[in-house]
RNA sequence: GAGCCGGUAGCUCAGCUGGAUAGAGCAACGCCCUUCUAAGGCGUCGGUCAAGAGUUCGAAUCCCUUCCGGCUCACCA
């Protein structure tokens, strides 16, 4: 348990003690001037009791004040009571994290949760549509982990919808030559005629004609129903293609820090279909509208319109909702899970929705495990505007990456990193200021892309972060090269030492938190505070010529705790470190 | 028409399970490098929390109404 939740349970031992049952909350003081912490519990304690808020208050603190945890126990105002902790305290909660900073970690309930993030469609290039849902939901993936939740993460490629048809049309024009467009051809290998850089030709064009074209279109339609029904030549052709257009998805997730423990896609999800629809059928649950199967989502505690949800169209071809289901039936065939959650655009809430009504109301899903949509904000163009993500003409991400880079590579300092790590410093310092950037708005909230707002270099920033911290190290690494030893926590000197032990303080908080929440914004805000409260506290002390020499070990103590600390927030954000900078 | 999300400093955004004096970064203006990496630190300026009404000891936060913006609502994903 950590020393904050330790704390907090103290305090609620004695309220509890005092005859009040509740759950009290320590938080941080809004007015520092009165105490490093309040509990507001008092006046909620009032209203259920019938007392006087203040004699509450004053019950509470005559306890506190016996504790030697706590000292300057005040009560203000209507019945807040202010406490700050002793230096006592203080010092033993650094001894007690400065081994291992998963002391300061308050591990979540033991369960097994699928991450469904990434999204990518196969044989189109990433575009800055799908930056959100691979930084979000690997962060996600990461902090889970931290907490103690087993993860399995899937990248859902989006490989069976129409794209499949409008690609293998357009090649049958281009290359049709190749033996899996010719009549009789049972499956023998080809080479594919195909780079990387063609596909990212081929799909637009076949997109854009489409939309001109009524015919193309729904040849189109045809061949995707032909590819979802194994028609040999098509299938074949579409996974030459998806194995090709893998590798470079793989390369742009991979700038990314996104790591993937499944490269399953829609496909994947083809053999269970049949198994799906049968199970639907055989309850009753589907019936014929318009030609197309549907399904009822709608429950009786419903004012509101719910639409019913579309299995397999008229023509026979099936849907995302089709695929979303089976893979939903075909992943808690295969693992023992608890929950799964979906991290993808804001504008999927109702998809999801239906698609978690009808698996929970046909029983692929048990009641006891948890489907959660976690959706975030649309990403919009400077203009306000929705940004397209099938219209084509969009940024691809790694020219949005590479944009960045440019503008690290310019401010990089050449007296202190080698020619030879300076692409590579680059690199990840681009990667940071973007992760960084994206990761600090709340999860939900619309998203405006601007290339400019990413470039940003100072202040709040991932290089900021980045430079914080490698400058710790390089301080940590001096003393070790002077051969200071560090070991004991001692001695707190100032407000500038203090205030980084309380914000340390407050890091389990912020993890949990962020977990509840799904959003990583409160972690980015932490490791900024974190951060700045640390710097504020270096600028003002010159640690390494300290002539105190258990002030100086103490110092050192503290700062491998932030150094060690800002590595680990970093890591759950996604965000590389490089050596110098 | 129905539903969802949003409107907080010039800009970008936190804060929303009700708590004391609403925060941060950027931008603007000043100050601090012979000394552990100045991509740093310190300070100043900046607000009728869209509007109105309500709930109560207390509202940016909860309820209602209105205005403004965005999105979604069966054969795309």
């Amino acid at each position: 348990m950590s020393t904050f939740k330790y704390l907090e349970k103290e305090i609620n031992d004695i309220v509890n003690k005092k005859g009040y049952e509740t759950d009290i909350t320590l938080s941080l003081s809004n007015r520092p001037d009165l105490g490093q912490f309040q509990v507001n519990d008092a006046m909620k304690l009032a209203k259920m009791y019938h007392k006087n808020p203040v004699e509450i208050a004053n019950d509470i603190k005559s306890e506190l004040d016996n504790n030697d945890n706590f000292v300057n126990v005040n009560i203000a105002g209507a019945g807040f009571i202010n406490i700050s902790l002793s230096d006592k305290a203080l010092i033993n909660f650094i001894n007690n994290i400065k081994d291992d900073i998963n002391n300061n970690v308050d591990k979540v309930e033991s369960k097994t949760i699928l991450l469904d993030y990434g999204g990518a469609n196969v044989a189109k290039a990433l575009h800055v549509g799908h930056l959100r849902s691979a930084n979000i939901g690997e962060a996600l993936n990461r902090l889970a982990k931290v907490l103690g939740v087993k993860t399995i993460s899937d990248v859902h490629l989006g490989d069976f919808g129409l794209q499949a048809g409008l690609v293998v049309l357009q090649m049958s024009i281009m290359y049709p030559d190749l033996p899996c467009f010719k009549e009789g051809y049972n499956g023998e290998d080809f080479e594919l005629p195909i780079t990387e850089e063609d596909l990212k030709v081929i799909y637009p064009t076949a997109s854009s004609r489409s939309k001109e074209d009524e015919d193309f279109l729904n040849e189109a339609r045809q061949i995707t129903y032909q590819i979802q029904n194994n028609h040999i030549g098509y299938s074949t052709l579409w996974n030459k293609v998806s194995e090709l257009s893998k590798k470079d998805i793989k390369k742009t997730y991979d700038r990314l820090n996104a790591k993937f423990d499944l490269w399953e896609g829609e496909s994947d999800s083809f053999q269970y279909i049949p198994e799906v629809l049968k199970i639907l059928g055989d309850k009753g649950l589907t019936y014929i509208s318009e030609g197309a199967t549907v399904m009822d989502v709608k429950e009786d505690s419903d004012d509101k319109e719910m639409p019913p949800i579309l299995l397999q169209k008229s023509d026979g071809a099936y849907l995302y909702a089709t695929t979303d289901l089976a893979t939903i039936y075909g992943r808690l065939k295969r693992f023992n899970l608890d929950e799964i959650w979906y991290t993808t655009d804001i504008r999927q809430e109702l998809h999801f929705t239906q698609v978690f009504r009808a698996a929970y109301k046909s029983g692929i899903v048990n009641d006891n495990i948890k489907l959660g949509f976690y959706g975030f904000g649309t990403m919009n163009g400077t203009d306000g505007k929705p940004f397209k993500t099938r219209t084509g003409g969009v940024m691809p991400l790694d020219e949005l990456i590479d944009l960045i880079k440019v503008e690290c590579r310019k401010r990089l300092n050449e007296n202190i990193v080698e020619e030879e790590k300076r692409e590579e410093t680059s690199e990840t310092i681009a990667l940071a200021a973007l992760k960084y950037a994206d990761l600090l708005p709340f999860r939900a909230t619309d998203y405006i892309f601007d290339p400019a707002k990413f470039s940003d270099l100072d202040g709040k920033t991932g290089p900021y972060l980045l430079y914080s911290t490698i400058r710790i190290r390089s301080l940590l690494k001096k003393a070790k090269q002077e051969g200071i030893d560090y070991n004991n926590f001692n001695i707190i000197n100032n407000n500038s030492d203090k205030d980084v032990i309380l914000t340390l303080l407050q890091l389990p908080n912020v993890l949990n938190r962020s977990y509840e929440a799904k959003s990583l914004n409160e972690v980015a805000e932490y490791i900024y505070k974190l951060t700045s409260t640390y710097n504020k506290f270096y600028s003002e002390n010159k640690i390494l010529t300290c002539e105190n020499k258990d002030l100086k070990e103490s110092w050192l103590v503290l700062s491998n705790i932030v150094y060690n600390t800002n590595m680990m927030l970093l890591d759950i954000m996604g965000i590389n470190v490089p050596e110098k900078m």
